[in-house]
DNA sequence: AACTATACGGAGGGTCCCTCCGTTTGTCAA
DNA sequence: TTGACAAACGGAGGGACCCTCCGTATAGTT
């Protein structure tokens, strides 16, 4: 189990008896099931329905619509944070590039809940933010190998960076190669070298 | 009066008689000061309150509240491209950068209107089409001069670019200078130089 | 002053988020 | 197995919001 699994568990308070562990799981596989066909801002009455519980069932184990959401995020972004181990040797600049690519190709499919979970995105959410510790570990390593390989410039953060994709990825558009784009000139400026 | 005035007047059909005029002019001004306030995603209910009429009539001049929220963004965006006229003769690297944070700085005082049009920003709205175009008018000069000059890279689009800034505009943070550092990467992206 | 097109205002319908609470069920001890 | 109870279920309904409809009021005209 993964750092943001457990994490889960703890925060998001998983049921225990028998059906209510069967029902925790049905739910949250409507909720994928649903975000993944891009319904734009599903109901949660409607994933109440498709995971055929009742809405207050539904309730007693996500408090809210964002609670829902998020237990649907920390899966996702342990998906990516593994991707991210499974880089290494390669080049550093190629790695970081293509993990960033992976990242945004990931979240072009997820665009219904990862739209509406950037809204809700403040940094006071401690689960949020846990998750980002997550995906920060994961993706910083890779940005500072680019770094010490001299790739990429020494003078920026990698939140700032994972802040200006994440802000890219948000962007709507029917043409995925433009996101591809923005992300590729995004990136560049890490290329770039002030002249000192 | 500007393109994009004219333009609002023609599409949001702005109403004939006296007391129609002066409720348009009342539910604007009280939707401006709602969203300037900042308040999230004010309720269309508190904006008739606030300007002292029904909400029938506030529907009678908005069908809905993205028309609204499009008919602030109108003014918002001439206003603007009024600043990218005023500028000229200057290192035309200075004044594109000078005006995207321009740009940012003003969306900065407008969050809760901008990301909630943001959120709405898909290609095929008109009025939002043309207000883009409004916006090119303005900016993509400044582009391109920049380019003649040799300080920004010839393989970019300005439409690439004014979405990028856009969505860092659109990243929700307290603190005002990670935006503008994040602004200033991308557009760094813009001097970077791939090798030929 | 009377007339009419225009505009006003708010009741109410529909949807969605969420709460409350009476009913059902899993679990465990006897 | 059975009885008891904590745990969980489900859905009616409250509240907020978006928007529609339509009876009433009024600006502008004759």
């Amino acid at each position: 189990m993964s750092t943001t699994e457990a994490l889960a568990e703890t925060l998001v308070t998983r049921p225990k008896r028998a059906d209510a562990r069967r029902n925790y799981e049905k739910v949250l596989a409507a909720a994928r099931e649903a975000f993944a066909e891009g319904g734009e801002s599903t109901a949660l009455e409607e994933i109440a329905r498709r995971a055929g519980v009742g809405i207050g069932t539904l309730y007693r184990h996500f408090p809210n619509r964002q609670a829902l959401l998020e237990a649907l995020y920390v899966n996702e972004v342990d998906e990516v944070c593994r991707s991210a181990a499974e880089l290494d040797g390669g080049d550093p600049w190629e790695e970081l590039n293509g993990w960033f690519e992976g990242l945004m190709g990931y979240f072009a499919t997820k665009r219904a809940l990862a739209s509406e979970l950037l809204n809700y995105l403040d940094h006071d959410a401690p689960l949020f933010q846990t998750c980002r510790v997550s995906l920060y570990a994961a993706g910083e390593p890779l940005l500072k190998r680019a770094q010490e390989a001299g790739a990429a410039r020494a003078d920026v953060e990698f939140s700032e960076v994972m802040q200006m994709v994440f802000a890219i990825a948000k962007v709507p558009t029917n043409d995925p190669g433009q996101t591809e784009r923005m992300l590729r000139i995004a990136l560049d400026g890490l290329r770039y070298r002030p002249e000192a």
